[in-house]
DNA sequence: CCACGGATTGGCT
DNA sequence: GCCAATCCGTGGA
């Protein structure tokens, strides 16, 4: 596989902290009306289909989740809080149930839409810059990842994700998820260390 | 800097 | 009816 390269399904199909890890340094892209939307995946979060109880797939299939049980390298979008969506990569074998949030990214290419979806304005500030993709809602929002999104094939031509160079083990930093009540022990959030542009250190 | 609460829909018990 | 894999603004130290 050369860098760049679009990340096929056999990427995907793999235990999901081991392509949680991988993930990060790769460059997620939304091509859309003619723009291409990009940027480096920094941090994310593994959500397991056994003995995790935080994850949305804990409980078996509903209608919500069940992109989450269908096959790896699809996208899984989910509404929460009344008016987020979060954005996530389902790995692993059919009807297994797990998926990997996308919690950051680093902005690379179509900065300007992105500015514009998310702020209303094309120019933004440093620190708008490193408030632009810092979080999973925030991301669905600059990408404009909504429902409609649910179940994208990542192997196709809209929301894809690009093979880069890895990020080597010692800059990969491994904690507690956020914003979770249960299965609090599992240290399956992953980011690259001294990023910037990672949700929260 | 940190802590807290409000927004606001929909999934599931 | 409860509360969520979030974000943002406010108010105090």
């Amino acid at each position: 596989m050369n860098s760049f390269d679009k990340l096929p399904f056999e990427f995907y199909n793999r235990k999901v902290t081991s392509v949680a890890k991988s993930l990060l340094g790769k460059t997620f892209v939304r091509k859309n009306c003619n723009e291409i939307l990009c940027g480096k995946i920094v941090e994310v979060e593994a959500y397991d289909g056994k003995s995790d109880e935080a994850s949305h797939s804990y409980n078996g299939a509903t209608k919500r989740n069940q992109v989450m049980f269908g096959k790896a390298g699809h996208l899984y979008v989910y509404f929460t809080y009344g008016m987020h969506f979060c954005a996530n990569v389902v790995t692993g074998k059919e009807n297994y149930g797990a998926a990997i949030l996308i919690r950051a990214i680093e902005p690379l290419g179509g900065i300007d839409i992105l500015s514009q979806n998310r702020f209303g304005k094309k120019n933004i500030s440093g620190k708008e810059l490193l408030n632009l993709c810092s979080g999973p809602a925030k991301i669905c929002q600059a990408f404009q990842i909504t429902r409609g999104s649910n179940g994208a094939n990542l192997c196709g031509d809209d929301i894809f994700i690009l093979d880069s160079p890895s990020v080597s083990n010692n800059k990969i930093i491994s904690t507690a998820r956020i914003g979770i009540k249960k299965s609090i022990d599992l240290p399956w959030r992953y980011y690259i260390k001294d990023n910037p542009y990672v949700s929260k250190k």
